[in-house]
DNA sequence: GTGGGGTGCGGACCATGGTACGGAGTCAAG
DNA sequence: CTTGACTCCGTACCATGGTCCGCACCCCAC
């Protein structure tokens, strides 16, 4: 089954300027500039679900550029440093949104007592 | 002991530039105007660094805006409800961060053996 | 009292990740 | 074979969170 851009936007659950703006970042496989449409199947859908995947993985576009170049490839070194990477910033950004959720459910709690007075909001994230 | 604005820069870890636009936002006091240099002490420390965590938090610097706003005010229930929605947001963040991690230590693995052939990166973030 | 570095201020510019728009071409249904 | 929806393409614009620039002014040490 292929379908138009329209269809493999909504395939990957973007917009049709979205997939465009991917093209032009050379993340999706252009039109060939032939003058006709071209037309989408299984393989793009793949493609534009690992970028929405890998930008949720907090890779930007420019770092999803060149896994997608990397796919196929054989250089699994460079692959696994990038990998490897991303995992390492990862756990730092999760530890720091545990520390705000720490942060932010003791504000939560403070304005939970202490009814009366203010909330004191600007010393909730004090170490 | 009170300071100009490059002392409360360095306090906060971020650059004069970047207080200067908090002050614009009206996220920091600006200067009186009077055409003196103002001095800054330990609130404005404080407030500077409450911005800097509180955006560690994942708010914006509108959202930080509102809180602030809040700060000594007696509005319990709107600075709680804040703050929740927060925390169920970085609850949201944090599982898909640690979906993300277990997709690329996949990635790695699978790229760590199988030493031949391609690495299957279009395939590692798949359901 | 005069440098020269820091400050105040407005405005321009930047990167990222889109979003909108206008015009020409395409294509399928009627 | 026309109409109308969709596509292609370039360009402009948007929001966010800064960053840089230039000019005028201030103010402290010499």
């Amino acid at each position: 089954m292929t379908t138009t851009i329209a269809g493999l936007a909504r395939a990957g659950g973007v917009g049709v300027e979205t997939v465009r703006y991917y093209q032009r970042r050379d993340l999706m496989p252009k039109p060939d500039g032939d003058g006709g449409v071209r037309r989408y199947g299984e393989p793009e859908v793949r493609r534009l679900r690992f970028i929405r995947a890998a930008q949720g993985a907090g890779f930007t576009l420019e770092q999803i550029g060149e896994l997608l170049a990397l796919d196929s490839g054989h250089d699994h070194d460079r692959a696994r440093a990038l990998a490897q990477a991303r995992i390492a910033d990862l756990d730092v950004k999760i530890a720091e949104l545990q520390a705000a959720r720490a942060s932010l459910t003791t504000l939560a709690e403070r304005c939970g007592q202490n009814h009366a007075g203010p909330c004191p909001i600007l010393t909730a994230f004090e170490t």
